[in-house]
RNA sequence: GGUCUCAUGGCCGAGCGGUUAGGCACCGGUCUGCAAAACCGUCUACAGCAGUUCGAAUCUGCUUGAGACCUCCA
């Protein structure tokens, strides 16, 4: 596996490009990815990132990499709401429930962890919380002040953006000029107490409402939102790592100010290789909170989200996230849910015929080139698209040789099977779909398509196509083949 | 307003200078008692205008349109 690992290729957030990927250390990776804020439940747009690094995760695993994956879990901070204050929305969310933050916090993760367990995500290593790294985050605001890159201001401390700027380049990631942004900000708050706009909080004073507040050298107070992943990061993957990862847009503010804290506490930029995976859309326009334009992971699993006439399967779904590339936007629109059903089903199908295709001597068409361009699609930045693509090639193939207008060898046979369930099952975390009903429904189709078969031999159409509606009004659907009669 | 990204066939969506992306739908066929399903085949697009090149969806410029970020968001 040494030799594909060799040729991944990772679009690096930092410098706008796609490079060959070189671990810091060999065989070893550090991942880290922002993970939810967990006031609320997380929209589908939300999953789509997590689906994403999911793949990513999965995928570096399958090359023999040793990854260690932290997703932190945002369950405090404060965050700077368009009015220029600071604002706790976990608070606010408590508040609004009439629960405790802390209930809240508990309350939505549990979701977010059975939703993970119904995408087929694999857990992360570790899932830190932000408040479980209240000491660690106030370390590191020491060492930025001590450093000088941070000036405090009536019990909050401020990042000194202006003076950062002296000694590195604030804006690497995302390509802003600070002097633009100036021109083009809203007037400063008047009771701000930033030295300069694009200065932001790494602790904020608490408010006398907050429900949770913690001891710091600088009075009680709150985190500011983006010191939790360095703080985070740092302790579990040290002050520098592979790979840092989050929708794209966190890119600006969050990741820019985690650069900064950084370099400003650290003197390094935390992460070689910053990923950024695009949004999710709904009618053209990305699926966000404030744009009330979201639906939830359970409501497209049990049809209710109002805008597709049917539901989908968790399955289903993941295909149609891995149909695109984690870079591109995605829309979500039910004609397109439709056809990854459709595709999926097929896919799944191709796989279960592989089994009980017939060998031959030879093999018409080149495997060993098939199961390498698997590799190919996903060492190209993860390109899992193509790597479907692949895929229903490999499943006509399989048809061909099933219809007996191809040929495979029992080698050939073999490798393709493992190949195909690896990349299907192991890295595109597609589960093959089989449910309790059907498994109790069994012995009793048997039994009804045998009597319909009977009907059949003595042609009597009237009985077995009584039995065939029967069955369809009943929701089965029975399919007759040359070689017997199945259904669903 | 600033910064950036993108515009691909009926729909979703790959593509990074020369070859069929792929899925779904449509249409045709095979199979079938009929039907359905399944399978096979077909459909050959690249916003517009100009340029670079032997050759452009792919590079450059302009035009038009869309989106993201600049404020919390994955």
């Amino acid at each position: 596996m040494k030799a594909q690992q060799d040729q991944l290729v990772i679009y690096n957030s930092l410098k706008g490009e796609k490079e060959p990927f070189v671990p810091l250390v060999e065989g070893k990776i550090g991942m880290y990815v922002c993970g939810p804020t967990l006031y609320s439940e997380p929209h589908m747009g939300n999953m789509r990132t997590f689906i994403n690094f999911d793949l990513i995760y999965r995928y570096l695993i399958h090359l023999g990499f040793q990854v260690k994956y932290v997703r932190n879990i945002t369950d405090a901070g404060h965050i700077t709401n368009s009015a220029g204050q600071e604002v706790d929305s976990i608070g606010a969310a408590a508040k609004a429930e009439q629960l405790h933050s802390l209930e809240i916090v508990y309350k939505y993760a549990l979701k977010f962890q059975e939703l993970q367990r119904v995408y087929n995500m694999l857990p992360p290593n570790i899932e830190p919380t932000a408040t479980q790294h209240i000491q660690e985050q106030i370390e590191i605001i020491e060492q930025i002040i001590a450093n000088g890159y941070a000036y405090q201001v009536n019990g909050s401390v401020y990042f000194d953006t202006r003076r950062y700027m002296q000694d590195y380049n604030y804006g690497i990631l995302s390509g802003r000029k600070v002097d633009e942004l100036e021109n083009e900000t809203r007037t400063l708050n008047a009771q701000d107490e930033k030295r300069f706009f694009a200065d932001f909080a790494l602790w904020k004073k608490a408010n006398p409402d907050d429900m949770q507040v913690w001891r710091s050298p600088w009075g009680n107070g709150n985190p500011g939102w983006h010191i939790e992943c360095t703080a985070m990061s740092t302790k579990y993957l040290g002050q520098q790592f592979d790979i840092h990862g989050g929708g794209m847009d966190l890119k600006f503010p969050h990741h820019e100010d985690e650069i900064a804290q950084s370099c400003g506490s650290f003197g390094c930029n935390p992460a070689r290789y910053w990923m950024h995976a695009n949004m999710l859309n709904v009618n053209g326009q990305k699926m966000s909170k404030s744009f009330g334009n979201y639906f939830l992971p359970k409501q497209i699993l049990d049809g209710s989200t109002g805008l597709f006439e049917k539901s989908y399967s968790a399955n289903v779904v993941r295909f149609f996230i891995m149909q695109a590339h984690y870079r591109s936007n995605l829309d979500f629109t039910q004609e397109a849910l439709n056809a990854s059903e459709k595709g999926y089903l097929r896919l799944m199908e191709g796989l279960k015929t592989l089994d009980h295709i017939q060998t031959t001597a030879t093999t018409s068409f080149d495997v060993a080139a098939l199961i390498s361009s698997f590799y190919k699609a996903m060492n190209d930045d993860f390109n899992a698209p193509i790597l479907v693509a692949q895929l229903f090639e490999a499943v006509k193939h399989i048809n061909l040789i099933n219809d007996g207008n191809a040929s495979i060898t029992i080698a050939d046979k073999s490798e393709l099977k493992a190949a195909m369930e690896v990349f299907i099952h192991d890295v595109l975390g597609l589960a093959a779909e089989s449910n309790a009903t059907e498994t109790r429904l069994a012995p009793v189709m048997d039994l009804v398509l045998d009597l319909r078969q009977q009907a059949r031999a003595n042609k009597d159409w009237t009985t077995s196509d009584q039995i065939r509606d029967g069955l369809t009004k009943a929701g089965i659907i029975v399919k007759d083949a040359k070689d017997g009669t199945t259904w669903n």
